[in-house]
DNA sequence: GTAACCACTTACCTTGAAGTAACTGATTAC
DNA sequence: GTAATCAGTTACTTCAAGGTAAGTGGTTAC
């Protein structure tokens, strides 16, 4: 029996992968971080992330929905407002986002010496 | 004169957009893990990671080591061989992989419940 | 000498994420 | 009544990331 190899089996793939068909792409990280920075609103949202579309921000707002990161609820008084929130499962990204922002800074700082 | 107003300005998008743009996309982290986990030569990365084409791999990792993550090092011996490995910068981004694997596992459990 | 492996490159194509712009329907302010 | 705000939708377009496939130039095994 031929011995078995797993020197080129990468055994942790699959949750990067999850991860990243998440929260990747160019705008479901921000749009999570303007949340979690006390923009709940729509329109709120919309204006603290620049160069993002009401297109755009519906779609990604619908996808992380979706995933349970964020829950959007509506007040049946007048004025009606919209208002997301994070879910409990998507307050446990902030530990990632943490870390992508140090990182951020550590990589800006190494580029520019 | 006008109070600031600092509501809707988001303090930290820049460094996240900044790590998206080195490590965003579909492989490039999956490209560090392999690296990470063993696989030094362009066809061993190949194997290790399904469905990623010579052309992709080529491309990403160019992008990589353009950013200082991996260096890539060419034997003059023969047969020539490359060996690409993690700089000291690229290791910075394993608690960033770790995390992110973390959260994977745990939104898989949340999903399937 | 020919088949296979290593490390790619080149040329072309496809697709889906993202962008643009206009519009809807309700409410509020003046 | 008209202008503005809120919370979006709809229709269409663009573009770059990624995918496909074949080729290159060298080496090694038999």
């Amino acid at each position: 029996m031929k011995k078995l190899e797993h020197k080129n089996c990468m055994l942790s793939i699959l949750p990067v992968q999850d991860t990243l068909d998440v929260i990747g792409g160019k705008w479901k990280i921000l749009i999570l971080i303007s949340i979690m920075e006390g923009n709940h609103h729509f329109r709120e949202i919309e204006r603290s992330i620049p160069n993002l579309s009401t297109k755009v921000l519906s779609d990604q707002l619908k996808d992380l929905e979706t995933n349970q990161l964020i829950s959007r609820s509506v007040s049946n008084g007048f004025p009606v407002r919209t208002a997301y929130t994070l879910t409990e499962h998507g307050k446990t990204l902030q530990k990632l986002i943490l870390e992508m922002h140090n990182w951020g800074v550590l990589h800006r700082k190494k580029i520019i010496q």
